[in-house]
DNA sequence: TATTGTTATACTCTATAACTATA
DNA sequence: TATAGTTATAGAGTATAACAATA
């Protein structure tokens, strides 16, 4: 059991979500704002277009869209076209947090690749990738 | 922020934690169960010996073996060289979820690692096995 | 006094369902 | 009727602190 991908996987998990919410903490975020933060980088976005990029249900982006307005971090946009939409957009603020949420997770990064060799990290970085990749191709999500 | 190896490992650790509650549940266990079956496989253990070998405080520990013992996987025995002490120890029917959970991580493992090839699997299963254990040695746990 | 286990309580994260406003 | 977003509520998981029994 505990030698299996999926065990580590859901372990390593928890222990990267623990570091995000240390380094996250004096920034007043949590580690579900970094989704949000690293999808908004590029153009705005409808709210329930997020939800089903991060995979969360849409009262999780109405809370977490509530707590990054309230630090200033995005803007939330009426969609003129059609009016029961809200596209939400990083403010000047919320590029700032993202790029230091991004910082804290290559930080990260560093502290758990120490006991790979390049060859290693690049193999483990890839792997991951692929595995995100047709896991976001799956009709589960 | 979404391209790194902590980010990834934490949602594919939410991933993973989902398929174990989804595949765990006509067993009557969760997720978290399995790290107590899977330490218990060896000879009884005291509970916070449990509940730092599994990085949880030692109120989860109660909680855990309250529901396992529960379903009769567990058997609690007092230490009777030191009273204050219990020792928890699977039962025969312990064994059999065990090795049932452990049946299902190893499907849950051939599915995550459907889009690697051979060599990638190896990989993976190794860079993930090291990290844990230097995690394992760290000061922090 | 210190340690093992227990209980009570609170907080975070998420999901579901009922609601509103628009379409 | 259906959809985008919102609110209210409930469940799982964890931690902290106060407590009982034993050392």
């Amino acid at each position: 059991m505990t030698d299996t991908v999926s065990f580590r996987l859901a372990k390593l998990g928890q222990l990267s979500t623990a570091r995000f919410a240390e380094g996250l903490a004096p920034l007043g975020l949590r580690p579900r704002h970094c989704a949000v933060l690293g999808l908004l980088s590029g153009p705005p976005m409808a709210q329930l277009e997020l939800a089903k990029r991060i995979g969360v249900t849409a009262s999780v982006v109405v809370d977490m869209l509530d707590e990054l307005e309230a630090h200033g971090a995005v803007r939330r946009i009426r969609d003129t076209a059609d009016r029961r939409r809200q596209l939400a957009e990083l403010t000047s603020r919320g590029r700032t947090l993202s790029s230091q949420a991004t910082q804290l997770a290559r930080q990260i990064d560093a502290e758990l690749l120490l006991p790979l060799n390049a060859v290693q990290s690049k193999g483990l970085r890839d792997a991951l990738a692929l595995i995100t990749e047709a896991q976001g191709h799956d009709a589960r999500r």
